[in-house]
DNA sequence: AGTGAAACGACCGTAGA
DNA sequence: TCTACGGTCGTTTCACT
């Protein structure tokens, strides 16, 4: 079960509904047997293995264990906004690299780029904020968003 | 494979290093075969499996596919920040209906909501903003900070 | 909370339509 | 790209520690 194979160039792959079904299953148990699947969508198993091999292949999907931070004990979430100057895909990098930001993204608008962390408290997020992210060179200014309750998720991925 | 026995309580769970470093295996590969995970930290199949199904059942962790909406065809992605007016839990029930939106976050701060949207193109964002969103009761103004490019992400879960 | 063993079911490779 | 099938390996259950 390796990674090889990505699909780095990123075209879209023309999906049918049967791959679209198989994809769903997946979305609701990701553990759920490949025979399953097949009752379910009318497949035999060795053609639902084959079609999610190339979905994992190709890079439309994956599989794997989502955590909630908040049964971790991250009592503390918030999205930060970044005006900064300089290459923001420089900052973007030294960013991802810090453990408490587990998403950043670039992005057009009046923010330059936009991070979420996950801490375990209050005093974390304070320590966060004035230490390593305001400090890093090329940022100017930050705004918070403290998380006060999180209404909806849906899976999606694209980090590449 | 239900979902039954969530912890909805929401108590943190105290984790053992073991715990943790099955929950790694798993976010690295969500469909690794529990004998697999057995030999990495030193404990049996059985072992294993009751562990992954305790932290299931205590909503610690989820085993699911994940998409990359740009291999789907969604190549336009934004994050939006709303002001709004009244009963912030009832706007955030509302947007959550929203297909496109795969992300409502209340949130403390400038915006009062955070958003995330996941389109086709340009005019289906367009569409979006003007129709569905906007015109919400509730909804006094928002900014549109569109993805350039996601740099990291890290698989967290919360909604409850 | 953990192990070990036996029965069962899932997964994988290959062959063939 | 699918089905069919056999060998292998993972999973399940249970008795035991």
């Amino acid at each position: 079960m390796t990674n090889a194979g990505r699909n780095h160039g990123g075209r879209p792959v023309q999906l049918d509904e049967v791959s679209k079904k198989i994809i769903e299953q997946l979305q609701a148990d990701g553990r759920r047997s490949y025979a399953d699947i097949g009752k379910a969508v009318g497949l035999s198993e060795a053609a639902v293995r084959q079609r999610v091999q190339k979905l994992t292949d190709a890079g439309v999907m994956q599989i794997v264990a989502v955590t909630d931070p908040m049964q971790l004990g991250f009592t503390r979430q918030a999205m930060i906004g970044i005006r900064a100057s300089g290459d923001t895909r420089d900052l973007a990098d030294r960013l991802a690299e810090i453990p408490e930001i587990d998403y950043v993204v670039l992005t057009a608008g009046s923010f330059d780029l936009l991070a979420e962390v996950v801490c375990e408290d209050d005093d974390e997020l304070i320590e966060l904020l004035n230490t390593s992210i305001r400090n890093l060179d090329g940022v100017l200014t930050t705004e918070t968003f403290v998380y006060l309750k999180l209404r909806k998720q849906f899976y999606n991925w694209g980090t590449r």
